[in-house]
Order: structure tokens, then sequence, then C-alpha cells
RNA sequence: GGCGACGUGGCGGAGUGGCUACGCAGCGGUCUGCAAAACCGUGUACACCAGUUCGAUUCUGGUCGUCGCCUCCA
């Protein structure tokens, strides 16, 4: 049982699906600028149910794009003096390195739009022979007076649209609603050849082309940030409907929630991104996991260093209960709860309130049925892209230990060695009751991620887990 | 201005017509070095005002407030 929201309908809806080959498409970032966390919570948030997708069996087909020409791009590389597939294949690798730090599944397609003109060509020329389109000084546009159902999907009323579009410049449409499929290149700007002139892509039509050439005229999720449905997946719709209107384009509309700082939509107008790659070398992959899975998926969801301080402390209260066990589903209650939270519109929040819950009663369970709760919620875990591994910056390079021990006077040759000679001087001071010294050294030692628990008198354990 | 969403304890964040969400922080305790960690215990919160109801945080209406979209945006 899956239920998920459908941005088009507006309602929880059961999802059915004809076959076990899915078909999914998530709209993947203009590369103008780094990643912030906001791409970050998309990426994760459907990496999440791609993953689910998955593990009920589900063959899925999964594509998502890279936009590597619009007007953003050309502003950005021309500012910085480079030229527009630089700035584009510069940015483009920050986001492969944030996916993969993120441990996000790999796109089976992963398609860029200047990759894809000829087939966008053939897209536009599609809706132009069927009048749905017309060329005029500055480009092609779509005439969205052709299209009944147009703002159907967004909810909104064409006085709106109108009232909210830009007045300057493209004054050679015909309605000021109607949107571009084509931009004549002007002085100086990258182009590509076509039947009307040198141009590029409007925005839109890379994805309904990319979609159609590689996935088919019918999809079954189409997904991204809720800031998408207007205008770009409005007008994406519209062109497909208008170039295959015996279709369906896409059955189930999924929107993510957008980042808020204290209250305020993060966003690059406002001027208030937070770098997502600075935050995945801190804090690691799992954490930044954890953080988005701590909010359900449409509602906004807060950000700030304290709470993703919070995220790591609990995930590493998890980290700790399950450690030294193998991901298995044996409990299945806790399968059953994890089905049910998932199939609830993904609701992770309250997956992880189950958890915890469970957590919280096992102490009275035995130990054997304890291991089995701890394998399963390492196999939930795992089903959902967690891997338990440390963050780069709390890996232990014996270089980093050398250096670490030699401030106490010890020559590093292994850690166990080095810690036991360790242990010795710190229990000394402890003995002195020099305890400020003791608890430097012990404090110290956690930030290389060595942990200290003193026992009793003289009693002391320590790990690196 | 139009449309939409939301308003839960210090913070984050689920949920429900009547029963502890959960996490973090805080507080109390055990242990201890009047420490850290660990462990145990601990919080009657649901914007406001009406209404429906035996009973509403949960349903209905209104008020106030916040936020989003309407312009590039994940």
């Amino acid at each position: 049982m899956l239920n998920l929201y459908n941005s088009f309908t507006k309602s929880l809806e059961k999802v059915e699906l004809s076959s076990d080959d899915v078909k999914v498409y998530l709209c993947g970032p203009t590369v103008q600028s780094s990643p912030h966390i906001g791409h970050g919570r998309s990426s994760v948030v459907f990496d999440f149910f791609i993953r689910y997708l998955k593990y009920l069996n589900y063959n899925v087909s999964f594509a998502r794009n890279i936009t590597d020409i619009d007007d953003k791009i050309i502003i950005k590389s021309s500012e910085q003096n480079i030229g527009f597939k630089e700035l584009a294949n510069k940015i483009s690798k920050e986001f492969e390195q944030a996916y993969s730090n993120l441990n996000c599944l790999s796109p089976d397609f992963e398609p860029k739009a200047t990759e894809y003109i000829d087939e966008i060509i053939v897209y536009i020329k599609q809706i132009l022979d069927k009048d749905m389109a017309y060329v005029s000084e500055s480009g092609v546009y779509f005439n969205t007076a052709a299209f009944t159902d147009y703002l159907k999907l967004s909810g909104r009323k064409l006085e709106e649209v109108i009232s909210g579009t830009r007045v300057d410049i493209q004054d050679d449409k015909k309605a000021p609603e109607d949107f571009a499929l084509w931009k004549f290149a002007k002085e100086g700007e990258p182009y590509w050849e076509s039947t009307w002139g040198k141009g590029r892509p409007g925005w839109h039509i890379e994805c309904s082309a990319m979609i159609n050439t590689i996935l088919g005229e019918e999809i079954d999720f189409h997904c991204g940030g809720n800031d998408l449905i207007f205008p770009h997946h409005e007008n994406e719709l519209a062109q497909s409907k208008a170039a295959y209107p015996n279709k369906n384009f896409v059955k189930y509309w999924l929107h993510n929630g957008m980042i808020n700082l204290s209250g305020k939509k993060m966003s690059k107008s406002e001027g208030n991104v937070k770098i997502l790659n600075d935050y995945i070398d801190e804090y690691g992959g799992d954490v930044m996991r954890f953080y988005f899975l701590r909010a359900q998926y449409r509602s906004p969801q807060e950000f700030s260093e304290d709470l993703l301080i919070e995220s790591q402390t609990t995930f590493n209260k998890i980290a700790e209960f399950i450690k030294d066990t193998k991901p298995g589903p044996i409990d299945k209650n806790l399968i059953n709860l994890f089905e049910e939270c998932m199939g609830d519109d993904l609701n992770t929040p309250k997956l992880i309130g189950e958890i915890f819950l469970q957590i919280n009663n096992s102490t009275k369970l035995d130990h054997l049925i304890q291991n089995d709760l701890k394998a399963t919620i390492r196999y939930i875990f795992h089903t959902l892209g967690f891997t338990f591994l440390k963050a780069e910056t709390e890996q232990l390079s014996d270089e980093k230990l050398a250096n670490y021990f030699d401030n106490y006077g010890i020559i590093f040759e292994s850690i166990e060695q080095a810690m036991n000679e360790y242990i010795i001087i710190r229990e000394q001071h402890r003995t002195n009751e020099e305890y400020e010294i003791a608890d430097v050294m012990r404090d110290s030692l956690l930030k290389i991620g060595i942990k200290i628990e003193d026992g009793k008198k003289d009693d002391w354990s320590w790990n690196n887990n």
C-alpha cells in the first residue's frame, strides 16, 4: 500500500501502476551556481522514494536532467569571464560530488539539455505543426490560448499569470502568458542552428523533449521542488499535451517542500543560500540524509547548523544502538511499521518516532529479540540509503594520529599501542587528581574520533567506532 | 492584491474526536573526580473566539498571525 500526494489532483492518492516497470523523472538543477541545502533535500528525499520503489520490487527507470544552458548560465559565465560550458561543467562536478557524498542512487539517465538539441528542435516542430506555437522576432513561442487545459496543474487563473509577467522586452509575443520554446541568440550569445534561426532552447522544452526521448510519451512519476510547479511544470505539461494530446504525460506529480532559514525560504533571489557541500564535508552524508529524513518531504523544513548538530546526535544514538549487527528484515512488527509510514506519503518523521519507541521498549527484551530489532533497524536504514560510514573528516588517518600522539611524546605505531601508552599517561593525571589535564586529553581525543569512557576507578575503555 | 498552505510544549517534528508520539535541550537521580560519558526518571503543548458534540488540539465558521507561489529558483 503506497499513498502519495499528487500535486495535479491536489489529493492523497493510492498509487496504482499498471506495470512493474516504473518511470521516474526528477527535475535536476540548472548548473549556474553551487548546490545548496535545498538541492540536497530534493535529491535525498526523492532518493528515499526511488529506493522505496525498489524495495517494493518495482523495476525503476530513473532520469534526472541537468540544465546546462539558460540565461543565467550565460550571464554568470560572462561575469566570470569563462565560457558557459566551462561554468556548467564546473558546477555539474559540484553536484556530482554532492550526490555521491549523499549516497544518492545514480540515475539511469542523466541527460543534459545541450546534448538533446536535435530532439528539442524536433519536439518544437511537432508543437508548431499542431498550430500550438508560433515564430516571432525574438523566438518561437508556445501559444497558451490554443491549449485549453493550461494552468490546470498550478491551479492559477490567467489574469494572475498575466499580471505577474514582466511587460518589458518580448512584446512580439501574441499574449503575455506565452512562453519561449526557442530563443534566438543575441550578439555574442551561444547558439545552435535551427530551421527558425540560430538560438537556444527555452527552459521548459528540454524536459518535455528529454522525457519523451528517454522515457517515452508517458511516465509514472514526475518529481521536483514545489517552486517548479509554476511556471516550469505547468509549461512542460502544456508542451507535452500539445505534442501528444492523447497521452497521459505524467501519472503522479510529486513536489518536495522548501528549506527555510529562520522561517524564510532559502533561495538565490533572497541571497540566503547555504552551500551544501560545506555541510556534507563537515557532517557527512548520513547525517545530512538523516536531517532530511526528519521532516515530511512536502513540508517546509527549517535549516540551521544547530538542527544539523541535533541530527548528528540523534543519528549517532541510532548508530550506536545497532553497532555490531548485520541488516536483516527480522522483526516483522517493525517492518510493518516501516511500510505503514512510508506508504503514508513517505512519513519519515513518524518512522523515526516509531523506531525510537522500539529502541526504548527494547531494554525490557532479552538479547536475542533485541538483536532482531537492531538488525531490522539497520535493514531499514540500509534500505533508505544510509551507509553508517564515518564522514571523511572523522576518518582516522595514520598521519593525523601520529601528529596527535606526538603531542604527548608517544611514537605512533598502531592505534592500540598508542592508546595503551596514552591511557597510562592520562590515568597518572587522574591519580594525581589533575582532572583538568585528563579532561582536555579526553575531549581532544574525541575530536579525532576516539572516545574514552571512564568507569570506576582505574577502569576505562575506548573505541573509534 | 489574487491563489494556496500552515499556526502543536524551549527548539525540531508526528498524530488523533476521549488513551505518553518521538528526538534534542532542560530538570531530578544512579555512577563518578561536587566532572564527562552512560543509564534511569521527568514535560497534561496543540494561536484566538464562537459553533457542532457527552467530549475537540483533532470537525465547522470567523479573527489574528506566519509562510509560499504569482519573476529565475530544488
